[in-house]
DNA sequence: GCATTTGTTCCTTTACATTTG
DNA sequence: TCAAATGTAAAGGAACAAATG
């Protein structure tokens, strides 16, 4: 029976008791979905501890435990064991990131596509693609995993960023985001736990939802995650990965120097972790970045998956990422491709080989960041102040602001400005942040006139939208 | 503390004692785990009742029941209330189906192609494809979900099965296979359960076994799944799903007739089932079959996902398929395509949309027609009896067997032979029956020739392999 | 620095439903 | 027909761990 008075201190969330019916927790859980995706509880807004929200409705704490983790699993809301129990700040809405629905008058800023004004050279390829004499097997369900030929020509691509593998250990997927579906699913289970950045790729975390796994954000500085950090963690909880981009993090466009990653790589061998290495951006970085060295694959390659896309360095419609495991993990692996692309798309592996082999994907390569350097050039003429550390090539940048009302609501008023940008709020595996900061993505105009268009409504913008 | 003797009864299962450590029931399903897949414990053996167990060991029979739960999750074991508990008949093995991994030497009558024979007809339209001034713009990132004129060309294919919907309410995907690991990640849940028939589709249970699905198996007969089976389960059981291929079910190649649909559909709307309904024979029964009516997503639109994937009516290698979906499923599907496949690639798209617009789909599915015509008179000609019902043109055969050995060995035997066949074990979605069946793929070979080769290896050594 | 607050984990208790004989 | 066997589901209890103040 309740013992405590609530008329003094009321509780943020008050559940009606006569409007759950058994099981008390599953119907608990769904009032507090219901009120968050309502908008009645608001993101970062803390629910009543779990006893104290027990005695109000008279049932025992690991009801409300019960409950609350329902809730939690499907990322609406994130515990913090002495502090308490909260809303996500991204509980209300889905933060998935894709090119879809946007209105045509307005400026992409938010969405990273890869300087689609490559796309002639990929056409090129594609029609001498059609006077191989083997094309007809190009369409058959052949060599699930990869013709042999691909996948030679993928180990070649990938040799150029340090990548030292067998032709058994790979496989070739549908993009790096599908690359990562077929790894969490091969490899981690409902309620596993993965390390991250505190920014982290907003799919990523989206994905993670979806598969039940938890998110460990790990704080980081100009060099990339913490060693001390993740090891704190791994000592509290049991963690079973590590979700990485060491060439240039996303959203950050942090680059891992090698000291670090060798430290990380001490960590994750340490507490035994899987390391899923996103490498999509090597173009950017091996043989161009001075001092880099290699991917952690190569640190740790029996506790590594490597995902290499081809979308951001070559062609993002093609729909082609190469997959680099252990032989401990290909089982596994090849069973989770089977069971979500059976295959994939032999004319796309074909089309992306052949420019790998004539030395035309190098020549998009060179033009991308040529691309990259004009971008950034053109966005330090705007925000010519030393904003941030980063990658001098990525394809977006990070800028702290001072803005401080919520994300939709910042990022609607830049829509109604006429350009989409996306608000650190989407990247954030954990806890709300007191800072602030936008993704700005510079690959995505259709040119060069049109990002300075857009850079400078985002100049022209910022700062004014402070509420109170 | 226990209290029986076990020396007259020996269990089935003895884990040791001493080697569980805390928390025990994740020790205890470890062990059970790895004795299952290690073979120590066989398929289909009847492992101890939970109570009998926890006497045992000295531990709280639910901590047994929670063992038993995480294996059962796995797909490792199932349970029977009032029977006992279970190793599932493909516990230890994989079951996934692919085109993997099969000796070149061998006839392969287990995979199920699509007689690839028509592929040089898609070379063509490839060709054509290449012409297009739009060429580029399907190597870029837009339109995820698939361009306008792909939807189009795709609503304008299903019209051909029955199927009327809207631009709106359809995705283009990677496969039939891709479809399902979208329908089921974007609409059910860990621990949910979907009602299947007792043989199914086998990379359908496994993938409902990597998205820890329950599949509840409903007995059916010579019409396809009994409607007051699949009542009876959702009155016992919270069911949310179920998995159907109406035109031709994939492996026993039933055909489900309009009167058995409607009740189906009564049943479904009734219990506000999700219906997913495979329809990827459509191509050889809307309009080719005798009172064909139409698809079950027309019966029931507000709760159907229906899937027509274009890999064994047009072309294998392309990795298209269409999803389509009501208002109320469309923002969890598109969700999960972006983080499944972020988008399947347009010019794949492009190349099924300008067979389908020039009318070179209609010519591969005539002459795949002819050739399932070929194949399966062939067939007969082997096995002359009426030994099974089902689709006719179907593009395997579904044949009850004497041999009575295990299913392994048996695949092997006939591997040994010359030929690859599946058995029926393969394709059980719960528990082992006393029947067996083996599925011959009849649109697998390079040509009629080898059709025969392989149904007289088949024909001469069915019935030569029984155990004592 | 330690008591308090708060969340986590897992085992136990209780009630119940189905199958079998 | 009903009791026994067997599995299922939810909630309670107890011990623990982290963060707070």
């Amino acid at each position: 029976m309740p013992i405590n008075s609530f008329t003094d201190y009321p509780m943020s969330w008050k559940p009606d008791r006569d409007a759950l019916k058994r099981p008390l927790y599953l119907s608990l859980a769904l009032l507090l979905e219901y009120d968050i995706t309502n908008g009645f509880l608001a993101p970062g807004t803390k629910l009543p501890p779990q006893r104290e929200l027990a005695d109000f409705l008279d049932v025992n704490f690991t009801t409300i435990t019960r409950a609350y983790k329902v809730c939690e699993l499907k990322g609406l809301i994130y515990a913090v064991t002495g502090s308490g129990t909260f809303v996500s700040p991204n509980a209300a809405r889905s933060i998935t990131i894709s090119k879809d629905k946007i209105s045509s008058e307005c400026i992409d800023l938010g969405f990273v596509a890869s300087f689609e004004q490559t796309n002639p050279i990929v056409a090129v390829a594609a029609k001498r693609v059609m006077e191989k004499s083997y094309l007809e097997q190009l369409f058959d369900y052949n060599d699930p995993t990869g013709k042999p030929h691909h996948k030679i020509a993928g180990l070649n691509w990938m040799s150029a960023f340090g990548i030292q593998a067998d032709i058994e250990n790979m496989a070739i997927v549908s993009g790096a985001q599908n690359a990562l579906a077929i790894t969490l699913l091969a490899l981690f289970e409902p309620g596993n736990r993965i390390a991250v950045d505190i920014y982290t790729y907003a799919n990523f975390i989206e994905i993670s939802k979806m598969f039940r796994i938890k998110l460990v954000p790990i704080p980081g500085d100009e060099y990339g995650m913490l060693p001390n950090e993740l090891e704190n963690q791994c000592l509290q909880l049991d963690v079973h990965g590590v979700f990485l981009m060491p060439s240039c993090s996303n959203p950050t466009s942090v680059m891992i120097p090698e000291n670090r990653k060798k430290e990380l790589a001490a960590i994750i061998r340490k507490h035994n972790l899987i390391l899923i290495e996103d490498d999509i951006h090597a173009f950017l970085t091996a043989g161009i970045i001075e001092n880099y060295g290699q991917p952690m694959f190569q640190l740790l390659p029996e506790q590594t998956v490597y995902i290499c896309s081809t979308s951001k360095s070559i062609c993002s419609g093609l729909r082609v990422a190469y997959i680099v495991f252990c032989d401990a993990f290909k089982e596994k692996i090849i069973k989770a491709i089977f069971n979500i692309n059976v295959k994939t798309s032999s004319l796309d592996a074909e089309i992306i080989t052949e420019l790998i082999l004539s030395g035309k994907a190098n020549a998009i390569v060179e033009e991308k960041r040529q691309l990259a350097q004009s971008a950034n050039h053109l966005f330090t003429e705007f925000f010519p102040r030393p904003l941030h550390t980063g990658h001098p090539l990525s394809f977006y940048r990070w800028i702290p602001i001072s803005d401080n009302v919520n994300a939709s609501r910042m990022e609607s008023y830049f829509l109604n400005k006429g350009i989409r940008v996306f608000h650190s709020d989407r990247f954030l595996s954990g806890a709300s942040t007191k800072d602030n900061f936008l993704r700005i993505a510079l690959a995505s105009t259709n040119s060069m006139e049109e990002l300075q268009r857009g850079l400078k409504i985002l100049k022209e913008n910022l700062g004014k939208n402070t509420d109170v």
